[in-house]
DNA sequence: CATTGACTAAAACACTTGTTTGAATTTAGC
DNA sequence: GCTAAATTCAAACAAGTGTTTTAGTCAATG
């Protein structure tokens, strides 16, 4: 057998040592992020993790690999977090549909906090460009599945927002992401405009900021057209 | 000497036939923008540009200064179309601050119009990503110079804002270029959420929902936070 | 203790990378 | 039409790439 974590039990009695697949993961999530999947060597990357440079083959596979599993714990973690929230605002709405505000919360507060600790959230990019150009067909699902769980917000939003056809809530919801997108990319570009005003450093001040930017933008008066 | 454009004139003269230079940055700003900078080799690009694999390294010394120059081209072309608009919305509204919805459109007008007929824009990370690594000075300063142009920008929003405190400003119009980069990333993500219902086909359409929900945001109400 | 398995280490592999070279070719000026 | 500059071309270069191999280490198990 190859792979070391094939049952969870074995990570947890390995005791307070990480193992290297975490750190590879790690190190990976941080350089990818900053540099760019294919800007980054594996010898870059293994020394940065202080470990060996075969570890990445031998734990992954290939480097590609790892970039998959690299998303894929991301994506799962960060979805799974967005469901319980829209989880929990639907329980708290009783039967009704709840407040746009509560349903954008619910989508924008998971990746907001991982905007505040990690790099986690800038990997998506490369991977889209991945997985469209020379990436396995494994990747294109785990982007189609990303879909499916948006599909979820969708409905939901249109719920709220009955006067607005279908394909003007595909719209903004597509807006909001982007809104949420420019959380971890390009802040530097907002500290040097705002001469270090504008900073990630209170959280609840920032994701009201988020939120109420977004939940304008959804309830935007509907001005048909073309 | 080396360069071949030293003066307009020539470019001009050359007839109908485009030349290398122009030639190489088009398949460039294609290639870049679908994979990334790093993941598209000079022989790759010169192949998909019909040139000689020395062409890149002849006409513009190596393939960073590509990227550069290739940034620089699209970044001149950008700003000059946006001040232009916000310098008639100005002149428009007289001595007065011109209203929101203008100043928005005039700032996102010029990258939608990229994003229906190029790739040019989903450069800017890219760049980005290589400013702030490995990249040389002129490259960092370029981006400087872009967060000038945003000041203006900033000012006259702040004019036409004035119940919002300056910092509540620059995070506002952070998420109108959130929203701006929407258009050109993730499109394919938008477009199998709807099920093909959403496209970047009318030009029109796409301009003012994005004006809709950026000046929205804009203009969302003020809840004084930490 | 011996043995088996997972893991690490260092070296080598085949290949691609950006870049340079020097000769052939085209283009412009007199 | 000749000359000289500008440009293209094919070939080669050194350096770096992801990957594989082979030997070595360590911990657990019988």
């Amino acid at each position: 057998m190859k792979s070391g974590a094939d049952n969870a039990a074995e990570a947890e009695a390995s005791g307070g040592r990480q193992d290297t697949k975490e750190v590879i993961l790690d190190a990976a999530e941080k350089l990818f992020a900053e540099k760019s999947y294919s800007a980054v060597s594996l010898r870059e990357l293994t020394q940065a993790a202080g470990v060996n440079l075969a570890a990445v083959n031998y734990h992954f596979g290939s480097k590609d690999a790892l970039l998959i599993a690299l998303f894929r714990r991301g994506a799962i973690e960060l979805n799974r977090a967005r469901a319980r929230l829209l989880r929990e605002a639907e329980e708290k709405a009783g039967g009704a549909t709840p407040p746009v505000r509560d349903i954008v919360a619910a989508l924008v507060l998971p990746a907001i906090r991982y905007s505040f600790t990690s790099t986690r959230l800038a990997l998506y990019n490369q991977f889209v460009a991945f997985a469209r150009g020379d990436g396995p067909a494994e990747a294109r699902e785990m982007l189609d599945k990303e879909v499916g769980h948006l599909q979820r917000f969708a409905l939901s939003l249109a719920r709220a927002l009955p006067h607005l056809p279908q394909h003007e809530v595909y719209w903004r919801l597509h807006f909001a992401m982007g809104v949420q997108h420019s959380l971890y990319t390009d802040m530097k570009r907002l500290e040097t405009l705002s001469g270090g005003l504008c900073q990630l450093d209170d959280l609840d001040a920032v994701a009201n900021r988020v939120i109420d930017y977004v939940t304008a933008g959804l309830e935007a008066p509907y001005t048909a057209k073309g």
